[in-house]
DNA sequence: ATTAGCACTCAGGCATTTAGAGTGCTAACG
DNA sequence: CGTTAGCACTCTAAATGCCTGAGTGCTAAT
């Protein structure tokens, strides 16, 4: 696409003020607010121009352009100029964060909660998942007669517990059978090969001491599959209602994102560059019918080198790129280094 | 307020067409809907008697009548017929709560969920909290030489974990004087006694030590604040842009629905029956601007019998009371039963 | 006490008008 | 040849007026 210097002027001109104002915009607006040393007329000219290419389209004969998704692809691809965040709000993202660490789905939540409120935009973000990690602790720790909770970890870095309840009092003897069972089968394995058939064929070899033991192996197979599934974090739907554009089919976006799990699809479809810089799909660009008037940037953050999980937020398509994709890029960033900070060296 | 019998039926009729359709009911409509023995003029000069002492509006002359905040108060005190669930819909709630037993939040998660799935509202919880909850133990967990997990466990049954990282390795040594320190200092008293205050004039006396242990009780001063301070859970708040009345102020509820807290005001300031009753709080009853278009449900649950945290719904003053009603309150019991499992005998 | 009849009110739908913004085209200009 | 002024044209959004139908309140008759 050859464009002019001019016309890639205008074009940008055009994107940045329909994204301020979110009003179509006409060539006279455009001159004045531009300063521009020609005519209205020549403007004219050149908008049609664009519109020929496909850059612009007009809602109707009587309105000025508004750029189209090919129009936005344009801009984000060529002409746009990064606004990064100034190193006050990055020190305050960084504490703020820092704060939440321990948890990493603490650390999402607070994640997607500051970038929902940076953005005005609905943020969304996946646990990490690492195909390649191996149970690398099992631990039980005593609640009490009969509770105890599993805990275990995941070379990735990964913390997960939960509690268990048995039929039966949990002795020293007990505690110690399940951790030699642990120590010979599923330390040091992928987390995939904690199933729960695996611990029927285990409970086999146990004999009496089986019946006693399942509810605690099947508590481990259930936190070696939360390890293994990504979830989906959502927050700032409501931002969303903010925008006109959305004004008409609310219910129908936000009944979309309340089961956010087909994003996934369209993070692992989106091929992405690998040195960081955030994924954008525009519009149309995106395979969900709900979605097509929405712009996505999302990008993968880090952990301990291992690309893990998603960090995204979802706007109108009219959305601030030149500013959110910087911040969507620091926030990954350091979501990734706070992570990192779990995983033993 | 005295009302005639058929008074009594008409407002009921009433409630429920408006209810039902959302639409204004008039004198013709409610006469054919009742199959009712007189004509639709005796029906207006009993409407216009309601309309006198309160019991409806009319939205204009010309429109049919619509229940005020009075007459749905005067149903749900004297006229509704609750519906139950079926014992069907019980066992499945039942289910699908008890899968997520063991972590108190996620049982509320769950619950929340499930309450707005069946309520079409919004459903709202809060954790329990028992101020005269003392710390019942205290463990350590090993995650990384440098890496340890707390985990609090109080009387009431609550179990919170949060990982820690210290500047040092963990000895056997430090994991001793910990957990010294904890049994002499903690144990037993109320979770609230656990401040980081506290932990400042426990360091002096530890000396050199003090350094490396601050890490670990500043980590379970922050537990236990966890367990005291009552976090609030929201579920299902796009429920409410399907319903006509908040297509207009959808966001400003979105965004007070957002930042939860204040309705833990109401939830304390609503007296309510002890007898596990739900309260009911319709439209302008409301403290905030922002509910006073919506009608809230909720009850307490209570762990080990005692009274712990709230289960509530938010939605259009137009609400199905006679089976929303029902619905919360069986889930407030069974939340409370489940929660209950966690405190030991 | 109930009812039929009737005049009255008012929101919502529909067509018409008007104002204004923005366009594309053409002819003139440097 | 690129640029510009001028102008007729298009189309939306807002304003206006009319009409219809649902629903009412009142009154007089049963």
């Amino acid at each position: 696409m050859e464009l002019s210097e001019r016309q890639k002027k205008l074009l940008a001109a055009i994107v940045e003020r329909y994204i301020a104002t979110g009003e179509p915009v006409g060539s006279k607006t455009l001159v004045d607010a531009l300063g521009m040393p020609v005519s209205p007329a020549t403007v004219r000219n050149e908008m049609a121009a664009l519109t020929a290419k496909g850059l612009l389209e007009q809602p109707h004969t009587s309105a000025g352009r508004i750029p189209s998704g090919a129009g936005y692809r344009y801009y984000v691809d060529h002409l746009m100029k990064q606004y990064d965040l100034s190193p006050v709000e990055k020190r305050i993202l960084d504490a703020k964060l820092r704060t939440a660490s321990g948890d990493s789905r603490q650390v999402l939540e607070t994640a997607s909660s500051l970038l929902a409120e940076l953005t005005h935009c609905a943020a969304v973000s996946t646990t990490p998942s690492d195909a390649s990690a191996v149970v690398r602790r099992v631990e039980l720790v005593p609640i009490g007669a009969r509770t105890a909770m599993v805990v275990v970890l995941t070379s990735s870095g990964l913390i997960k517990s939960r509690v268990c309840r048995t039929d039966s009092e949990i002795t020293v003897d007990m505690a110690e059978t399940f951790y030699n069972l642990v120590n010979e089968n599923f330390l040091g394995k992928p987390t995939a090969a904690v199933t729960v058939a695996k611990i029927q064929t285990l409970a086999v070899s146990l004999g009496e001491k089986a019946l006693l033991m399942t509810p605690l192996l099947v508590t481990l197979a259930q936190l070696a599959a939360t390890t293994e599934r990504t979830q989906m974090l959502l927050e700032g739907q409501s931002n969303l209602l903010g925008y006109r554009e959305y004004a008409q089919n609310a219910f129908e976006l936000m009944d979309f994102l309340r089961h956010a799990e087909p994003l996934d699809r369209v993070f692992s479809e989106t091929p992405h560059a690998p040195n960081g810089e955030p994924s954008v799909v525009i519009g149309r660009e995106n395979p969900y019918r709900e979605l097509q008037n929405s712009s996505m940037i999302f990008g993968k953050y880090a952990i301990a080198g291992h690309e893990s999980g998603t960090l995204g937020l979802i706007g109108p398509t009219r959305m601030d790129y030149a500013r959110l994709i910087p911040s969507l890029q620091y926030l990954t960033e350091i979501v990734g280094k706070v992570l990192s900070d779990n995983v033993e060296e």
